[in-house]
DNA sequence: GGTTGTTAGCTGCAT
DNA sequence: GCTAACAACC
């Protein structure tokens, strides 16, 4: 193959990475590879021509996995392979690039292979899949059964034990080791623990459902057995993972455990990125990398910035200057002019609101789409009063991350009924769609479930059920709706329509506000039709829940033009002209629920970071002096006053300008009933310096 | 016994 | 604001 031109555009670096193992010596496999790619290097594009470059290079695309870190990051690599490999191999690359099936995140493609190996590991292919909300739900179930409801002292929540196994699991650590470190107040219930985590994994097992850990943790052991760790190995010839920094310890023992000697194997990330330990990463994953193998895997750094201007990213890098152990990169754009980031005080969440929205126009005004502008923050409700603002102006935005589509209750009780005709030994969702009928609790309903089980099978048990008197009423309509599921006669997607006509007059009874929820049951249903079957929305809806909302109800059109909302987790990736980061102050940035531990303080420095190199030409951090906090139920909502983040000493605050909103003059107007100050020029004075 | 209504606590990020 | 234990009711 002549020396592609495809490749002249990357930097030396990048091209290294790209021809590692493979430049001229055709289809060798090359030893393993670490690339560490600072924010705004070509990451994304660098992996993607090396994914082309090896199928250019005769590599075969279905032996080539991809894991990604989530969906839409594997659509978008698969996209970009194929633009790549089209401008070398014409209109053949399609027909390669669309070999390229196995892309996708750990999750997804645990899935997949557990499925193809599910008898060789004693499991039922038609397992369905517990998202986090359904695990808690089981593990409470649990915490019933054995009697730790009515304990002496307060018995750890659902949410604390399901975090106690998932970290155990994830981290690959001994209860005692995650308790001792990470839940501390949860301290001598160990033998309590384990008794609730052994019957929660046999739960699992009888009901024929995973959660999330288990699609990894099966895997894993898999890999663990070496007929069947050779039989997956042997699939692959390389393997790609983007995102290294924010995987966990027992993906890397997946990883080893398909390339043991590292030969096929190319990680790609940046510690000075890893935002995601609660979920158990860690970054000694990708410190550690090179030293898993002999001779060690060769390193190459990215440093060259393309996104940024030199005042963002010099902002930047002073404040990730102070983390502590991270391979020392150090960034540089050619892009040397530009401003530098603003530090903007505003007096509250309301001002700043203010702020956002005007200035978000402004830009529109000098033709910037409101696509290339996004709003950053740390948790998903701090863009509520922005959310308000930006309605009452008009501007359409959508917003990603902290999506509760999914999690509320009505679109759960819609699912379970799905769940409960696809796995009836699925008590989870058995157990919830139930309980909906007025009269039928909890007690009737675990006798039902049993009912289920020893029939089993649904239609049988359920035929048989003399419903509690109060119950006779709604009982009927319920059979009905269930004997229609099973005959199958509504065919994909008609049977959400059966479902959603059977509960919408329940919806009624249940909730106020049955209007807007009823709204969306119609998107689910929108939803749903993009599936081809049951079983493929049900997974692929659970692994990958639709990561984003609109002000309007439905999926915002493609043409339309609109403002980014998003919290710093989902924005990772990512780039806009223009950022703004709301609430750059302490309590918020760091979270002053993060308090604790030093590398929980660590990782929202790098949280900041992540949000500040985002941003290609302008980015604000926004200081709202005072903000509220909403809770202490007794006294209704309360405002505590906010320092500038401690991210941001003052020995680097050169690295910014100063601003404050509103303008001075537009204050000295003053606003009638507003009793306070004009202007508190004393408070600014001390923000400036903090 | 079982279901439904009421009040006290906690509320980040998400495959 | 929403979940989880407790109290009142059929």
């Amino acid at each position: 193959m002549h020396p592609a031109a495809y490749l002249d555009r990357l930097n030396p670096q990048q091209r290294r990475a790209v021809e590692h193992g493979i430049a001229g010596a055709g289809e060798v496999i090359g030893g393993p590879l670490l690339v560490i790619a600072g924010a705004g290097s070509g990451k994304t594009d660098t992996l993607a021509h090396r994914v082309a470059h090896l199928i250019v290079n005769r590599a075969d695309p279905r032996r080539i996995l991809l894991l990604t870190f989530s969906r839409r990051a594997a659509a978008e690599m698969a996209r970009r392979v194929e633009r790549i490999a089209a401008r070398v191999l014409g209109p053949d690359a399609r027909a390669l690039t669309e070999g390229l099936t196995w892309a996708g995140t750990f999750h997804g493609i645990g899935a997949r292979l557990l499925r193809d190996h599910a008898l060789a590991i004693g499991l039922d292919p038609n397992f369905t899949i517990h998202d986090r909300e359904d695990s808690a739900d089981l593990i409470n179930l649990i915490r019933h059964e054995l009697g730790f409801s009515k304990t002496e002292k307060r018995f750890p929540t659902k949410g604390t034990l399901l975090a106690i196994y998932s970290r155990a699991v994830n981290a690959e650590q001994k209860l005692e080791e995650v308790i001792g470190r990470s839940f501390p107040w949860c301290a001598g219930w160990n033998g309590e623990l384990k008794a609730i985590f052994s019957a929660y994994v046999e739960a699992k097992q009888r009901q024929n459902v995973l959660d999330y850990d288990d699609l990894l943790l099966y895997w894993a052991q898999m890999m663990g057995e070496p007929a069947l760790a050779g039989e997956v190995a042997s699939r692959f010839d390389h393997v790609l993972i983007d995102e290294y920094q924010d995987t966990n310890k027992l993906q890397s023992s997946i990883l080893l455990g398909l390339k043991p000697d590292g030969r096929g194997l190319t990680v790609v990330g940046d510690d000075a990125q890893s935002i995601y330990s609660f979920r158990a990463a860690t970054v000694r994953n990708i410190l550690d990398f090179p030293g898993h193998f002999t001779p060690r895997a060769e390193t190459i750094m990215l440093e060259q910035n393309y996104r940024s201007t030199q005042p963002i990213l010099a902002a930047a890098n002073a404040v990730i200057d102070f983390a502590s152990e991270r391979y020392a990169k150090n960034l540089w754009s050619e892009r040397a002019t530009g401003e530098r980031p603003v530090l903007v005080s505003v007096r509250d969440e309301i001002e700043q609101a203010n702020f956002i929205a005007t200035r978000v126009l402004e830009n529109r005004e000098d033709a910037i789409a409101l696509k290339q502008q996004a709003v950053l923050f740390r948790a998903a409700h701090h863009s509520g009063p922005l959310e308000v603002e930006l309605t009452r102006r008009n501007i359409p935005f959508v917003k990603f991350g902290g999506l509760k589509f999914l999690d509320s209750a009505h679109v759960k009780d819609v699912l379970g009924v799905l769940r409960f005709v696809e796995n009836p030994r699925d008590r989870v969702a058995g157990f919830r769609v139930l309980r909906l009928l007025s009269g039928l609790g909890p007690a009737t309903a675990a006798r039902i479930l049993d009912a289920v089980d020893a029939a089993g099978g649904l239609l049988p048990a359920l035929e048989a059920v003399t419903p509690p008197p109060r119950a006779e009423q709604e009982w009927p309509t319920f059979l009905a709706m269930a004997r229609e599921l099973k005959a199958n006669a509504a065919g994909w997607p008609g049977e959400l329509d059966l479902v959603r006509a059977w509960y919408e007059p329940l919806l009624e009874r249940l909730h106020e506000d049955a209007g807007s929820r009823q709204a969306d049951l119609v998107q689910l249903g929108q939803i749903a039709a993009s599936y081809p079957s049951r079983a493929r929305f049900l997974t692929e809806l659970t692994l990958d829940p639709p990561d984003a909302t609109s002000a309007e109800a439905g999926p915002p059109h493609r043409d339309e033009d609109y403002l980014i909302l998003s919290t710093i987790h989902s924005a990772k990736g990512q780039e806009w002209k223009s950022v703004f980061v709301l609430n750059a102050v302490d309590g918020c940035i760091p979270s002053d629920l993060g308090t604790g531990t030093r590398e929980e303080i660590e990782e929202e420095r790098r949280l900041l970071y992540v949000a500040m190199t985002r941003a290609k030409d302008s980015l604000h951090l926004m200081l709202p002096q005072r903000f509220f906090t909403h809770g202490q139920a007794a006294r209704g909502d309360r405002h505590v006053y906010a320092a500038r983040t401690r991210f941001i000493p003052p020995t680097i605050l050169g690295r910014f300008a100063m601003a404050s909103w509103p303008p001075a003059q537009a204050e000295m107007a003053g606003r009638p009933g507003e009793p306070r100050a004009a202007v508190d020029i004393g408070a600014r004075m001390r923000a400036m310096w903090k």
